[in-house]
DNA sequence: AGCACGCCGACT
DNA sequence: GTCGGCGTGCTC
């Protein structure tokens, strides 16, 4: 007789521990295995997982203990898998179960074979030459894949400048080498060649896309068919990197900066934390690589500290220059009598391009979830002292907040730097750009993408296809057409306001509006010819939109780098955000205040300083659920402690029943 | 007495 | 999460 540690498949507080059961010793029970066992007073067995083995059962459990009724044969996760499980839910609060998730398929086993359709338009591989970047790149990543160490890459590599290859042939030597491979990109629907290469070279057999417009029963077959050992690459989104692989040699995370590798969900994990985790263990010892153009700031300053390996490819591919690109200064064309959305020099380029027949390419902010308040005249922005970020417009009290720690003001009738009386909350207009522009250019075509616009599944790639093969000259979207697609033929990209960006409340506001402008130039001139890129803003010496034009990504670092270390922001510490929500508005903030006390009372003076008061959510209630939330800052070093306090806090919950729910999420995307 | 309902607590 | 047990309060 031997005992096993279950995981039952509650979605529940109060049974998230493990649990022993006896098992004969003829019976193949592993970790990591699915197994059916009697729960509690339930008819019907309930599925569980096997976290770790015992030969003798606890004595306090003596009498108690229950057998395994059953495996599932079909789904047995790893011992590294229920490692990085463990690690999970330490890291990110959550419960067992919503990380062994993670790693199992959704659904049920198809009853037949249900292989995804993918439309694939294969690529012929592109062999070329390797250029000298790319050749020290693969060189030195080469040599860590011979050598068969864990160890970490970040490519710092401009658009075009071939990244892709440098991963396809690393993928190549890792798969030689009998290993396995996975490659995250932002979003499946949108890279469609880098998939096509990845076919083109290995072939479509050994290779499992998993993309989120998959039935279930699909992705169950994907899953048996990695699981089983049947293809050596897999890529796919976010949700990949939990791909059930074993001897992972190699893993890539293409554009790392992008928001999408952070899990919107629960658990709130983080796919680069992820890979680390997995590629460290020394079942897989992989390597990875990180690549982007325009890295995180927090991704290039663990850099700097030896915790990646820089690799440098400065160079577009066949020397395409970069494009030139002009900052407008809104404010000037105020005082010069231009009250339109457009600024006369992005009108004067458009109708150059336009009759010189290329096409136009306009970015739009989606309308800001929070307004700011700036001055039309001189540009200046309500801030908080405290927070350094963009003061929130709240119209009902005319009151100026901080989204971070609950500053309030009252909103200024003129400018305290200017005196103009020229101060307003900005953000609205935007939306009727379309319509303007078809006003002024009614010759030429004009098609809008927004995500409002594009819910049907495949709408947004068709859309993209259209403009791609020249059937709209002006295409007018949110960030979402800055990404993927290679659109030849586009010879301006103009950016209408970079200021709803960079004043959008949150600490990565500048290294976001950094990321949108240099990846829009990316768009610009891609042919042979040189792009131009024109950006408008009421804030053109701010130190992003600069740095940005002038393609300096070392020089945006540097300021930014120290705007975060002067504010201690994250990479300098972590922010915490815990969202508690609740049928009944009382519930939820009862749930905050707790939580403050409870946190407060476990930290030192100084630490407390950094645990901002309980505020409303600025969503204060969707769908008949009330919504409270609790910022902290967590300083270097104390993570572990933190998630710690907040585990002891959670089982308290769990034991009073407290009727609220808590999400812990460790550097949310954005703080709602 | 008989039963519906809601709350509580244990689960290996 | 899920179930049975048990108390309360209503109806026959």
């Amino acid at each position: 007789m031997k005992y096993a540690n279950v995981i039952i498949d509650n979605k529940s507080n109060s049974t998230d521990v493990p649990y022993t059961y006896a098992f004969d010793d003829d019976m193949d029970v592993r970790v990591g295995c699915k197994v059916n066992v009697p729960f509690a007073r339930s008819k019907n067995d309930r599925d569980g997982y096997v976290i770790s083995l015992m030969d003798e059962a606890p004595e306090g459990l003596k009498g108690r203990i229950r057998s395994i009724s059953g495996i599932d044969e079909d789904i047995c996760l790893n011992e590294e898998m229920m490692r990085t499980v463990e690690w999970m839910r330490q890291r990110y609060v959550c419960r067992y179960i919503d990380a062994i998730g993670c790693f199992t398929p959704v659904g049920n086993k198809p009853r037949r074979t249900v292989r995804p359709d993918m439309d694939h338009d294969e690529e012929e591989p592109v062999t070329s030459e390797l250029t000298d970047e790319q050749k020290k790149a693969l060189d030195q990543i080469n040599a860590a894949i011979e050598e068969g160490v864990h160890s970490r890459f970040l490519i710092h590599g401009v658009t075009g400048s071939g990244k892709t290859e440098v991963y396809i042939r690393a993928a190549r030597k890792v798969v030689q080498k009998g290993r396995t491979v996975i490659i995250l990109v932002p979003e499946i629907s949108l890279t469609p060649q880098i998939i096509a290469r990845f076919q083109g070279v290995f072939g479509s057999d050994r290779i499992a896309v998993l993309h989120s417009r998959m039935t279930l029963a699909q992705r169950h077959e994907q899953w048996q068919k990695i699981r089983s050992g049947e293809v050596d690459i897999v890529i796919g989104a976010r949700s990949a990197i939990f791909a059930p692989l074993e001897n992972i040699g190699l893993i890539v995370i293409d554009e790392e900066h992008e928001s999408t590798y952070k899990s919107d969900y629960t658990p709130k994990y983080d796919a680069i934390e992820v890979a680390i985790k997995r590629g460290a263990d020394d079942d897989n010892s992989s390597v990875l690589i990180l690549g982007s153009a325009t890295p995180s700031i927090s991704t290039y300053y663990r850099g700097g500290q030896g915790i990646y390996k820089v690799l440098k490819m400065n160079k577009r591919y066949n020397e395409t220059p970069l494009p030139n690109v002009e900052i407008v200064d809104m404010r000037e064309e105020l005082r010069d009598g231009n009250r339109t959305v457009l600024s006369n020099k992005l009108h004067d380029s458009m109708k150059e391009c336009l009759s010189a027949d290329k096409q136009v390419l306009l970015f739009l902010n989606r309308r800001g979830y929070s307004t700011f308040v700036s001055c039309r005249e001189c540009g200046y922005v309500a801030k908080c002292p405290i927070c350094g970020l963009s003061l929130t417009y709240h119209s009902s009290r005319g009151r100026l907040m901080c989204h971070y720690c609950g500053h309030e003001e009252a909103a200024p009738k003129t400018c305290p730097e200017c005196g103009s009386r020229y101060i307003r909350h900005f953000g609205s207009g935007t939306e009727k750009v379309e319509e303007t522009i078809s006003e002024i250019f009614p010759e030429y075509k004009t098609d809008r993408i927004d995500l409002d616009s594009v819910k049907k599944k495949g709408e947004l790639r068709r859309r993209l296809k259209a403009f791609e093969k020249g059937e709209t000259s002006i295409l007018v979207g949110t960030q979402i057409i800055a990404k993927g697609l290679d659109f030849r033929n586009v010879g301006l990209v103009g950016i209408i306001s970079a200021d709803v960006m960079l004043n959008i409340p949150d600490y990565r506001s500048s290294e976001r509006t950094f990321q949108l402008i240099t990846q829009a130039a990316g768009r610009a001139g891609r042919g042979e010819e040189v792009g131009e890129v024109v950006i408008q803003t009421y804030s053109p010496e701010h130190y992003a939109v600069k740095h940005a034009a002038a393609q300096d990504y070392e020089g945006f670092f540097k300021e930014e780098a120290g705007f975060r270390q002067v504010m201690r922001y994250p990479p300098f510490s972590d922010m915490i955000q815990i969202l508690f929500t609740s049928k009944d508005q009382d519930g939820a903030r009862a749930g905050a205040v707790k939580w403050y006390d409870g946190v407060c009372s476990r930290l030192s003076p100084d630490e407390r300083k950094d645990v901002f008061k309980p505020q409303e959510a600025y969503m204060s209630k969707i769908r008949d659920v009330y919504r409270y939330s609790l910022v902290m800052r967590c300083g270097p070093g104390s993570r572990r402690r933190y998630a710690d306090i907040f585990r002891e806090l959670k089982e308290q919950d769990a034991k009073a029943r407290a009727p609220w729910v808590s999400v812990v999420d460790i550097n949310p995307y954005s703080f709602a």
